[in-house]
DNA sequence: CACTTTACTGCAATTTTTCGCAATAACGTT
DNA sequence: AACGTTATTGCGAAAAATTGCAGTAAAGTG
């Protein structure tokens, strides 16, 4: 299980917070599939294998794991969308025109990243950013 | 009043869209007091001047606004808060540590726009992003 | 100005998300 | 292993946001 290698139990409990059987289960919805995941998604793999794990749970769990640098969040044209955080952060390029999606690393950033530094003293440290514009081929047109 | 400047009447006819009283007035909303104004505030200053205005037309209208690039959102810790579109993007700075908030252009992030181009082929376009991070004075402790 | 088309609005009902609180259970301590 | 503290859950209710639809009115035409 990909969350696994974080070490998320401690990670929970050495800020003094719980490792809960629902907390666990909502950790392994949105690591299943591996991408993006809706909330009605984790909900259903939820209650597939724990039925009574009420929805406001998993709400409050997901901002939960969220704060704590587990899941991070994207809101794509509209969707809210929840994804494992892994080791390193990405960050997505949308196509407004034709909706395909790139996948990017975060060092492609940090040219910018460096220059608001210099200027601003800034550190910025995004995990997930939704970047906007136009892909190569419809560029073209 | 900011907005005149973008013959946002013209831009919305041009597109086969009406120009009506309630568009003007949400529009208006948001260009009052210049900066982030959450949907409480703008249906406040709407029904202010037109009491019948109903809440979901200004859902509505916020979002056709939006898609008309009159109007920019933004997700800050929790609050989703409305802006007026200016003739040059903005992007923002938000400390994780002490909340504060530092405005930048978007030629900041040119450099990263840039390495994008050159090994995607994807043009970003982004109009009002919203960066975590730490600012100077907590980086510094 | 009268007329036609259809984009847009207001309203009520749904759906989604948040919230308060009493009951529960995680986990450090004995 | 039993106990105590209190973080967390489930539940019901409230609040926020979305949706379908019938009536309204913006704007082009003659
Ligand atoms: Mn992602
Ligand atoms: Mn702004
Ligand atoms: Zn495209
Ligand atoms: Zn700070």
């Amino acid at each position: 299980m990909t969350h696994h290698t974080l070490d998320y139990a401690n990670r929970i409990r050495q800020q003094g917070y719980r490792l809960t059987p629902q907390r666990e289960l909502v950790l392994d919805a949105v690591c299943e599939g591996g991408g993006h995941t809706s909330f009605d998604e984790i909900q259903r793999r939820v209650q597939a294998r724990a039925p009574a794990v009420n929805r406001s749970t998993i709400y409050r769990t997901l901002e939960f794991l969220e704060k704590l640098n587990l899941v991070v969040v994207a809101h794509i044209e509209g969707r809210t969308l929840y994804e494992i955080a892994h080791a390193r952060p990405h960050h997505h390029l949308i196509c407004s025109r034709c909706g395909a999606e790139i996948e990017i690393d975060e060092t492609m950033l940090t040219p910018a990243y460096d220059r608001i530094a210099e200027r601003t003293g800034f550190v910025v440290h995004a995990d997930h950013l939704v970047l906007s514009g136009l892909c190569g081929e419809c560029n073209a047109k």
